[in-house]
DNA sequence: AATTTAAATCTTGTATACAATAATATTGAC
DNA sequence: GTCAATATTATTGTATACAAGATTTAAATT
């Protein structure tokens, strides 16, 4: 591995967590990720700090820090978190959303039907992101853009997961109109009711998922 | 100062910059703060960065980490979030509260009414946060509990000062029993729609708290 | 005198050394 | 042979030493 500074390898790091390259509960070595990274313990212990506050470790004093991946109620909680955060962005994107955020709002999903289109899941899933954030965006309340955008990042890699249900894109499609009409309508109920159905349904999907690689 | 491990320099540390010991964008100087604190950089160095990922304050490659005490728009963008996710808790209690929550929130409440006769801020002051945190609590999501936790704290210096406001704790205590009602008869809508009132309200007395201030 | 350049100083970031505590192994008693 | 007590080892947490970059001060040149 190569050398790095601090941030990154906590970048790094968070990618390996992601990628279930650690099983829950295991310990991260300090020695033998300093080993790795071919740095010294230091840039490693903060690097285990931005873990620990992002919520993807666990540290237990005079122990160490142990990865927590989170289960399948933790993410279904978490769905449920992002949904109704999304529906606050759309709540809020609906009164005060500009002209040019509805156009580039428009833009964006037009890529999604793009991607729906060439039938490209992993373009789909990256237009469909940034059609999220420009929601996001749209609330013109950057605390709470901010936090959704976390909570995005933190179930990315679960979301990639649903779209390989048989159909899913073009219904995520579908209620991506839906969504831009009430925003444009300026009509934040709606905005708010459609957006946390969409990302419930991501949650409830991946659910169904999990429960069938069980079988 | 005493002699503290990296946490409780932490939380100090959060406290200072609470109480607004520090101002807006001042430096904190690692070897200052070690001598102060009579440890070494190392655990001020941790704190720190907790600071720094808790939002409190902001880090500058190479140049330091300064204090990041929140302005009047990012405070009002914070108190809408809140009332989002306070609305969130309250739609998911509606459905999912058990009798013995509805009871410790009933209990909670009725401190609250003391603490109104009384006519001790103080005291309404903390069991109006526990009647909050009853409800993130009813909410069966611990994810989204801990959200409205965090937020709560961090909101917590400016949520103090609003309470000086003539007759806002009998108008907050008649909102809180609004909120019971509608959360016993488990109407999700009305809950949601009451508690983001509530909580809106909180903020934008906040506000002319501040404007009143400003002259 | 003002501006630019270079030197010195200060500060952060990293490496290493040490201290304290937890985990493990070893020894002894029953 | 098993359990307990103690010694050993390993690992985290803190202190200190060093390296690299940023800021300030001083000097030199125009």
């Amino acid at each position: 591995m190569e050398i790095k500074r601090a941030e990154q390898i906590a970048e790094t790091l968070e990618q390996l967590v992601f990628q279930g390259e650690y099983e829950d509960g295991q310990r991260l070595d300090e020695i033998k990720l300093a080993e790795q990274f071919s740095v010294s313990r230091t840039p490693i212990r903060e690097a285990l700090q931005r873990l620990v506050m992002s919520g993807m470790a666990e540290q237990i004093p005079r122990r160490g820090v142990f990865v927590r991946q989170p289960g399948p109620v933790e993410l279904l909680e978490m769905f449920e978190t992002m949904a109704e955060l999304e529906a606050a962005c759309g709540r809020f994107a609906a009164a005060r959303m500009t002209d040019e955020g509805l156009d580039r709002l428009a833009d964006a999903n037009s890529r999604c039907m793009d991607a729906v289109e060439e039938e490209d899941a992993a373009r789909y899933y990256l237009e469909n992101e940034a059609f999220h954030q420009e929601i996001y965006r749209g609330s013109t309340n950057s605390y709470l853009q901010s936090e959704a955008l976390r909570l995005q990042n933190r179930l990315k890699p679960y979301r990639r997961v649903q779209l390989r249900f048989r159909g899913r894109m073009a219904q995520s499609l579908a209620e991506h109109e839906e969504i831009v009409q009430a925003l444009k309508a300026g009509d934040s109920e709606g905005a708010a009711k459609l957006l946390r159905g969409h990302v419930t349904v991501q949650g409830e999907k991946f659910q169904q998922l999990m429960a069938g690689l069980k079988n």
